[in-house]
DNA sequence: GCAATTTGACCACG
DNA sequence: CGTGGTCAAATTGC
């Protein structure tokens, strides 16, 4: 009785229509692979590709987290970043999934907004309890001066930052991210980034819960009148997120704490900037958070890559 | 003016 | 009771 009765009902269903999605991807990648339409130019066939993979990867990582639901386990992909599958089979299913929750709770409130209104919560379809349960995996995410970042491409989604914790034990504090269609789409997933206390290159993401928006699917309107009207897309930057917006996103990110260094501009000036272990301990200056926080610039905390390079191409191919 | 971040307070859990 | 996670008002950026 106890085999797969672990698994919720929304796990399941959620790994049904992953599998779904990464065959019609994989399917939609050899296609492209195969056949080159002419039509398309170059440009726009390898932007396909790179959106293809991305969708292949994240359901195959979706598929592993699932699999692996709530174990410690903490997935590393820093040194293969164009490959995703890699570390699947290595030891199978390491803990026992029953770690999920042995607490038979019966209490599931669906709904907040029935009985008591001390907190005017809106609707909190998931209980604080059934966040726990939420599946739970977490990357590493490597940053290098003119590389940029290193890592799995998966978060083309939109995140929205909700909190700032320090943590104990931890020298940088922890960014709590959460879907920007939290409110609109009842989409929970969650992330934390956290810079690591031994390599300041390496942020610790942790992603909690899958997305259920579907900012990927489709342009509502879809006013062919204005095709580049970027503000007027938003919804689309996720998935089809076009290079453009990535690097607005990627800016506007990178842009968070430039004021305390002379150029903000230059982003990946590394060298220029002290090294990371010149921190120490700023004792003296509690009152003042140290703007020389790399991590900042880094900050891994929204879509980054895949686009990235794509423009480095352009540069490269002239 | 709107939307995203900041930041202190609040809350839940171990 | 300490710690981590979230909320929400204030603030900032666009």
């Amino acid at each position: 009785m106890e085999g797969m009765d672990m698994l919720s009902w929304e796990q399941k269903t959620l790994l049904n229509e992953l599998l779904v999605g990464l065959e019609a991807a994989k399917k939609l990648q050899t296609r492209l692979r195969e056949a080159p339409s002419p039509l398309f130019s170059p440009t726009t066939a390898e932007t396909n590709q790179i959106l293809v993979n991305q969708i292949v990867s994240s359901c195959e990582r979706s598929l592993l987290m699932l699999n692996w639901s709530s174990s410690p386990t903490t997935v590393q992909l820093i040194p293969t970043p164009a490959t995703v599958v890699p570390v699947v089979n290595s030891g199978g299913v390491p803990e026992s999934p029953a770690s999920i929750n042995g607490s038979p709770r019966s209490e599931e409130f669906v709904d907040g907004g029935g009985s008591s209104d001390s907190h005017h919560r809106q609707d909190y379809i998931f209980n604080s309890k059934k966040r726990k349960m939420l599946p739970k995996w977490s990357e590493k995410v490597r940053i290098s001066p003119e590389r940029g970042l290193e890592g799995p491409q998966d978060d083309v989604y939109s995140w929205r930052k909700y909190g700032q914790k320090d943590i104990l034990g931890a020298k940088f504090p922890r960014s709590y991210y959460r879907c920007t269609h939290r409110s609109t789409q009842n989409c929970w997933a969650t992330k934390q980034v956290q810079r690591s206390d031994g390599d300041a290159t390496v942020f610790e993401v942790t992603y909690r819960g899958t997305h259920t928006c579907s900012q990927a699917i489709t342009p509502p309107p879809a006013s062919p009148e204005k095709q580049e009207d970027t503000r007027l897309r938003p919804a689309i930057s996720t998935t089809t997120q076009k290079p453009k917006d990535l690097l607005q996103s990627l800016k506007s990110n990178l842009t968070v704490r430039t004021d305390g260094l002379d150029d903000g501009k230059d982003v990946f000036s590394f060298p220029d900037t002290p090294p990371f272990y010149t921190y120490g301990d700023f004792s003296h200056v509690e009152s003042s958070p140290p703007i020389f926080d790399v991590a900042d610039w880094f900050n891994p905390t929204v879509e980054i890559d895949t686009t990235f390079p794509s423009f480095l191409h352009e540069s490269i191919y002239y």
